[in-house]
DNA sequence: TAGCTCATGTAAGCGGTTACATGATTGC
DNA sequence: GCAATCATGTAACCGCTTACATGAGCTA
């Protein structure tokens, strides 16, 4: 029994969430969408069906609160199980993740694409991106103002976020200039007509 | 019937191979392995059973070559109505894709974690993507020492192949950084105990 | 003799998305 | 009057992963 390790999913995202406080699935819904969604993309669907099934494995517990005029709440906590499951997860490396990149697969083939529209299909993504980044930039400003910049603050839950943060920012950034750099690339070689008499075209392989 | 956009999946990253000339499931899976896999992660069995799948839609034809000593091989060629599905995905502006990242999601919650281990972990990782990085530079020397570089060669389908290989050397250029700065600001922290009587720690949401 | 290349498939299961379902309260 | 907030679920479907299955020929 080689202990296999437990494929990622939603369930560390939430233990961690409960790890700091206990909270109803609702309360959980909504800092999720406000931070982890960020970072770890879940559908509010997913959410409310993962923390029934985490329940039922003994990770956490849950109790309702009986209310009026609206949907009962139920409130969660996590057991020791699940903070060993969470500690146990934390400890361990993580491997580079493989890519999955539609706008990478486009641009792969781009060369199937009139040269005007892939240029613009590239300045109109590296315009998307230029707009996150500038948003995680005025988040940081607003955080920062708040309760203090990364090496100002004492509270280490919010250095954690200001990391990941950091990252969101120069992942956008890199993205945005790539886009506009090869637009650019694009362009410049122009719209050159499908040479017939072109050597055969290079397979591009990368590794031998 | 508001014509749904069909959603991304392995189909346009195989009907792309498949535009440019006619191969077997074979050829299709040994240059899969060796450029789109790198931006568009697919597995064998999902590959084979995909052309299949495609086939029975009509987007694909395929012929049965018989040999002895070995497996039949499969032909696959690309139909009208597959290169019409190819043209029609690719002339359409690309969303930019919620992110699903390991590394960060540990990162949101390396709090959790005495320092020195969290600093280890995001060292290693920082490692394996400058690895990466150095793989792809290495790649790119050699492409451009057999086909000459991205200015001036006249094959588009490889410059194509550049343009997406740049992208790759930036990500994990930016993700390697990323990790060494972000384990030398925790490291710059310091393990400082958990404070008991520290505030309440501010809950790390990001947008009002 | 061990491992790689060639060459294809099938089946179970799961993580995740989309859609369906309900409905009072509060604020503009 | 309209939208957002509060507050939970279920069910169908599907893309993808993992594991199972086979087997000859070639090279170190």
């Amino acid at each position: 029994m080689p202990d296999k390790p437990d494929p990622v999913t939603l369930q560390h995202a939430l233990l961690g969430l409960l790890a700091r406080r206990p909270l109803s699935g609702w309360e959980i819904l909504k800092r999720f969408g406000r931070s982890v969604v960020f970072f770890w993309n879940a559908k509010r669907s997913q959410i409310y069906s993962e923390l029934r099934r985490m329940e039922a494995r003994g990770l956490l517990t849950s109790q309702v609160t009986v209310q009026q005029g609206r949907p009962n709440k139920r409130h969660y906590e996590i057991t020791a199980a699940g903070e060993e499951a969470l500690k146990g997860w934390l400890d361990r490396p993580t491997a580079v993740a493989p890519i999955k990149d539609e706008m990478l697969l486009r641009t792969f083939y781009a060369d199937l694409l009139p040269t005007e529209r892939a240029v613009l299909y590239l300045r109109r993504h590296g315009g998307e991106h230029r707009r996150v980044q500038e948003e995680f930039e005025g988040i940081k400003a607003q955080l920062e103002a708040r309760h203090g910049s990364l090496s100002a603050t004492a509270d280490d839950a919010l250095a954690s976020g200001y990391l990941v943060l950091e990252q969101g920012i120069r992942y956008e950034r890199m993205y945005a200039e790539w886009c506009e750099w090869a637009a650019a690339e694009l362009e410049r070689r122009g719209s050159r007509s499908r040479d017939a008499n072109a050597a055969e075209p290079a397979d591009f392989i990368m590794t031998s």
